[in-house]
DNA sequence: GTTACTTACGATAACCGTAAGAATC
DNA sequence: GATTCTTACGGTTATCGTAAGTAAC
């Protein structure tokens, strides 16, 4: 399985202000079900809108949090390493 | 010294879609120094912009953090416990 | 008067969905 | 062909700053 990019573009549009929990809940889902359309549709958003998301934050944190390839994706070593606090920090939020 | 408003007008504008690391960033700073106006300040923005934030926040939990009054603000009990969980979450964020 | 928080309004900027693009199989 | 993720465009929506409002002192 080859991958296609390694940081997806460098974001050509508006520069993020900061990472919401939002992201969080598309990062950690995508992982889960190792597809971008697969979380989108589970969290009734558009394939295109988590892409984005994802994409905003990986420029966010400077780092690739997912290769892609044709048949889904995967999350990389720094991935998983924030994917773990990620978790962790909307499990936090949900015993609010 | 007494209270001015319990629950700060139930918010008349649009509906919050979710918490997001400013409110929370805002709120920890407010209770910091016991002063929106101060806390938008140190943050480098507006204090309308914190007073709405921390309104919609409140607005979010369903509960008010901040007990208003003409020499500050100071933090509910609701709001000591939100403020320990959110200090948390900021935290394991700035780690990452 | 001063100082604190809040609210209304308007301009700017971000967001999201549609639809087309690109890459892999 | 099929599937995946990405990107451009446009309309809607949210955000933020200025300035005025309210309350307490």
């Amino acid at each position: 399985m080859m991958e296609r990019r390694s940081l997806p573009g460098q974001f050509k549009g508006a520069r993020p202000l900061g990472v919401d929990f939002d992201q969080l809940r598309h990062a950690i889902t995508a992982a889960d079900y190792g597809s971008f359309r697969q979380a989108a549709e589970v969290l009734s958003t558009k394939q295109s809108t988590l892409s984005r998301s994802i994409q905003l934050l990986e420029c966010s944190l400077g780092t690739s949090i997912f290769d892609r390839s044709s048949g889904g994706v995967r999350a990389t070593p720094a991935g998983r390493y924030f994917l773990r606090i990620a978790r962790s920090i909307i499990e936090q939020l949900c015993d609010t």
